[in-house]
DNA sequence: TTCCCGGAAT
DNA sequence: ATTCCGGGAA
């Protein structure tokens, strides 16, 4: 078989899975450009499961880009609030103020704030069929496996996508190719443990001897952070502060310091003498591996924490003070 | 518990 | 190159 064919057929092979197994998800055949944007910004950094009441909340408060524009940031981060990578969300409301129809072409998306190279190719196909290939890591991966490359270059994975889509085109419409390859990477050739034997692909495949090898692992050095944070509270719930840009930014928390120094830091703020430890939170960040000493302390004022956007940080902080949410 | 995954902005 | 988050698998 020459090399035209088996790529021929290989397309042909992801296609015809993609039919038969792709799951029926809320956003799937959508063709509404604000939709479509909307579930391929969710699904940032996000798996398709976790978005899925997400996308469903944030239409039933925003159904339209008018509605999103209407609104204020923290009312979409309330909609927002435990999904993560809030910049998304922050984003996408700057998004909706800045045009009154979502751009159509590759290259106007593009330049839409939180939009990269994957999700405006993404959009440009799904909602608009235009032929640009849409690469996330499941796009990677799968061409990774299938060429058997340990530590393949964005424009070597960018070339080939680009060349299966030229081939994909005489079978299927645009978006639903760089789907097709989006769900074989999510469903079938997963980062662990991918299932061969259920691949429709593997008869091309030059890593299914070893696939976890392709593509070589990233590493990343996670450090270790100690924290204390300072709940506060009043007969009329906790004290709360709306945290700055940078780390859970727009969202509202418990005053927290970094150690050392951090509880005599935050007693000083707020004229206390002493609190009482009430135990530890942890939680993990991409390159954080965060440990939180929770202490506790009468206080004055305070507001009722389930009417503020929180992040899962904070959550778990208040729940541990006692906090219903 | 620990380990590991993932797009965009800067 | 580094910074953002949370959840699912091991």
């Amino acid at each position: 078989m020459d090399e035209n064919s088996a790529k021929e057929a290989l397309v042909g092979r992801v296609l015809g899975w993609y039919q038969k197994h792709r799951r029926l998800l809320p956003w799937r055949g959508e063709q509404d450009p604000y939709r479509v944007l909307l579930s391929e910004v969710l699904l940032q950094q996000t798996r398709a499961a976790q978005a899925i009441p997400y996308y469903h909340r944030f239409l039933a408060r925003f159904p339209t880009l008018e509605a999103l524009a209407q609104a204020t940031e923290e009312e979409v981060l309330w909609v927002w609030q435990g999904c993560g990578y809030y910049t998304r969300a922050r984003n996408l409301h700057r998004l909706a103020r800045q045009v009154s129809a979502i751009p159509s072409s590759y290259a106007e998306l593009r330049r839409l704030p939180g939009l990269g190279p994957y999700t405006a190719a993404a959009v440009a196909s799904i909602a608009f069929g235009e032929p640009v290939a849409a690469v996330d890591g499941n796009v990677r991966r799968v061409l990774a496996r299938l060429w058997a490359w340990e530590q393949p270059k964005g424009g070597l994975v960018r070339a080939k996508a680009e060349e299966l889509m030229r081939e994909a085109l005489r079978r299927a419409p645009p978006g639903e190719w760089n789907q097709a390859l989006i769900e074989l990477g999510a469903l079938v050739c997963t980062p662990r443990r991918p299932e061969c034997k259920r691949c429709p692909a593997v008869q091309f495949c030059q890593g299914r001897e070893a696939p976890e090898r392709y593509p070589r692992p990233q590493v990343r050095k996670q450090q270790p952070q100690e924290m204390v944070a300072l709940v506060l509270q009043g007969p009329a719930g906790f004290h709360l502060e709306k945290r700055p840009g940078g780390v859970l930014g727009g969202l509202w928390g418990v005053p927290m310091e970094e150690e050392p120094g951090g509880l005599e830091r935050l007693l000083a703020r707020f004229g206390l003498k002493q609190a009482q430890k009430v135990g530890e939170v942890r939680h993990e960040f991409t390159h954080r591996r965060l440990l939180v000493r929770v202490y506790q302390a009468p206080w004055e004022g305070g507001e009722n924490p389930g009417l503020r956007p929180l992040s899962r940080l904070d959550r778990k902080v208040l729940e541990l003070a006692g906090a219903r949410l």
